[in-house]
DNA sequence: CGAGTGTCAATACAAATGTATATATGATTG
DNA sequence: CAATCATATATACATTTGTATTGACACTCG
């Protein structure tokens, strides 16, 4: 949108974009400080703009905060279904996912940590926009369920409610997983696996209760 | 240990104690407001003292927030204890436990929020606090497990792992209450109730299969 | 009674904050 | 080229912050 062609000469002064901005304010959160804790100068002294120069990507901190939980979502909403199409081959769907999952919230993309540690707290924009991310993973995941119980003809209890467990539960865990060293992680991991077949598992399992 | 005797005649300033600060702590963080964005001026102004007077209570306002997060455990611990001695004559363990909970998180006790909410923000020494209070309900909520399984004589996969998945999977759950209706509080209650039946009924369905 | 001690307020100050106003620079377009 | 626009800076100001210093008041104990 607002996107500026870089200029004929090499010595322009380098565009500061939104983008860089919340680069910049994921730095800060690097150790465990709230988003609310940021303050507009910090973040642009972090970039090395003026302060009021903010005002021309965000109008508040907040907003800038609601960006950055839009992007961790997307972001991670695509491994996620990355990760959906690898599972044909593969030999489960579970541990596939959550591995994906767990990837994602350990390296690389420290977008995620924000949206797995803020989800109660701050503006109310804010917690919306958790929220929505929330809700898109709990239906990706409820179609997913009723996909399988299709497929495979094994009944599901309340999908939704499957969903939904497994989405809360997969997240506190990925949150938890924060601080961690690698191995813990893994561990975090391998038991997040066994929590999630314990849901399914007993999904079903109060299915065919129910059905007798 | 610090409590001071009311004087003899009843003119006194009306002492201000370290409870005193942590309430209006509270009351401060009402809305969604992180711990890390409160200031102690705030906080003294909230209370009616010479923000100097902080000092005389907390060294911080995090060692502040690290007595609000044990007060809140302590509390929330006392309450599922409760309910867990009311457990004999009642009828299902995992709806009394689960009601008694989210009754606390949901009135009176606007402590337990906090402990909710900044699960995973804020100083080490608060989310130490955190954690511990995390793992006293694993542990407690493990060897009432195991009393279970005991006595019932139907197994159980992985106590320890069952246990870390229901308390995390309330406390998400309670977060997620936060801020919503009655009507809908008493639904995520309903909700977590059923999650929690197919944590368990997973474990003992997945301990059956193995044993076979 | 008088000295000590714990609890508070008053004043002060340097630093940091959000934002208003005005200005400069480079790009775009007539 | 001149005008316009978006982008960024500079300066400024009133607030707010954490904390240092100083002193007042009430209570306790010898």
């Amino acid at each position: 949108m607002t996107a500026v062609k870089a200029g004929v000469d090499g010595k322009r002064k380098a565009q500061i974009t939104a983008q860089d901005l919340m680069d910049a304010a994921v730095d800060l959160l690097e150790s465990h400080r709230s988003v609310s804790s940021l303050s507009l100068r910090e973040i642009a002294r972090a970039v090395g703009i003026a302060p009021n120069t903010f005002y021309r990507h965000f109008r508040d901190v907040d907003e800038l905060a609601v960006a950055l939980i839009d992007q961790a979502g997307r972001s991670l909403r695509g491994v996620i279904r990355e990760a959906r199409q690898r599972l044909s081959l593969e030999r489960s769907a579970i541990r596939t996912s959550v591995e994906a999952f767990m990837e994602q919230v350990e390296s690389e993309d420290r977008y995620v940590h924000i949206l797995l540690r803020e989800m109660s707290i701050g503006s109310e924009a804010f917690r919306e926009a958790v929220e929505r991310e929330l809700s898109f993973f709990e239906d990706e995941l409820r179609d997913e369920l009723e996909r399988i119980t299709q497929a495979t003809g094994t009944a599901t209890l309340e999908p939704a409610l499957v969903a939904k467990a497994i989405t809360r539960l997969v997240f506190a865990m990925g949150a938890s997983a924060d601080g961690k060293s690698e191995a813990q992680r893994r561990e975090i991991t391998e038991q997040t696996i066994v929590m999630t077949k314990m849901i399914m598992e007993g999904a079903q399992s109060l299915a065919r209760k129910q059905q007798a």
